[in-house]
DNA sequence: GTCTATAGGTGGATAGAC
DNA sequence: GTCTATCCACCTATAGAC
């Protein structure tokens, strides 16, 4: 039988992965390990020490998908992958990204300074690579961080109407949805106008 | 002295004005109008029947910036007014925007069919000024409800990050990077490859 | 370290008297 | 129509015994 506090920081992981942050209370968590609530404050100071555990398992998460995303090709090709990691984390692990991105939260980076920070590996990721596309002449030129933000709350706004049940509970044809709006994206709705003086 | 139902209303909107919609509660209401809890009930069924009436409030308001925005100018224009009057209602009606686009409901419209019906005005009019800039020549040719949903998710995006804080409280530094982030949506942020066989 | 007992709080909703 | 009295279901967290 592994310690307590294992066992009580699994049970709080499985409450939220089946019934969302708001499933979590210390009296569910207790009575299903097998101890009164009150043991539980011997392990964790109080009830949001136990979430920011689950906090970091979210992001350590979202890190590994891009992280994988964003291996081969040229930088535009690997901003796609990282467009696609952010959709596959998403459809993947939704409890996690409601967690993490839409339920609101304290202590939000905030941009562009400090989630530009090299700890920050998520979004500098992402900065990085279109930097690396802007010098490559892939991309238009200009602030890669304004450029990236783009494409974050582009993604974050297909995933966050698909979330909400914008689009029905088939993932598939979201995916499709989501790939073709990210393409739009990136060559533009608008026709280039003829050069006006 | 107004009827009473008119006064629960009135109270229950300003608890949600100030508070949030956690900030409703059929005891707050009934002590801040002077009556038991019990006697909203003679008025309303329950407390999803009260905040219909403000979820109704939220749409008409926004349906009002939306109307307002889409006046004048060329097609292209007319989508880049409905881009600053969502921004213009979310920065206004911060409680109503959340309560609308953020926090999740039941019973939402479904992209695109049940989303592009006549009588919901809102993305009807986004949808039916980019079909007419594509039939200017202005927009890239294409599907204009997924064009739309382009445009749509991409300012849902950038709105809900500010809304959660991403940005810092200063509106007008949100406004700037706001229409910076569509004008690049506008024009594609790859640079238009060579012709590959 | 874990327990019982308890403090002290939120909330929605109903029965039946007036 | 409105009241009081209640029921019910939750919740976080602490004190002090063992």
């Amino acid at each position: 039988m592994p310690p307590l506090k294992t066992r009580i920081a699994a049970t709080a992981r499985r409450l939220f992965l089946d019934q969302g942050v708001d499933g979590v209370s210390m009296r569910k968590i207790a009575g299903q390990v097998g101890v009164s609530a009150t043991a539980i404050y011997r392990h964790y100071r109080d009830k949001d020490d136990l979430l920011d555990e689950i906090t970091e398992d979210g992001f350590s998460i979202f890190r590994d998908y891009l992280t994988r995303a964003v291996s081969s090709g040229r930088a535009a090709e690997r901003v796609r992958g990282l467009a696609r990691g952010y959709l596959d984390f998403a459809l993947d692990h939704p409890r996690y990204y409601d967690f993490i991105f839409i339920i609101p939260r304290h202590n939000v980076r905030r941009f562009p300074d400090e989630m530009a920070r090299r700890d920050d590996l998520s979004f500098h990721l992402l900065v990085e690579q279109v930097r690396q596309a802007m010098s490559e002449g892939a991309f238009v030129a200009g602030d890669p961080s304004e450029t990236a933000l783009t494409i974050w709350a582009h993604v974050h706004g297909l995933t966050s109407l698909h979330r909400a049940g914008r689009f029905g509970a088939n993932n598939d044809t979201f995916r499709a949805l989501y790939n073709r709006s990210v393409e739009r994206l990136f060559t533009g709705i608008e026709v280039p106008g003829e050069v006006n003086p």
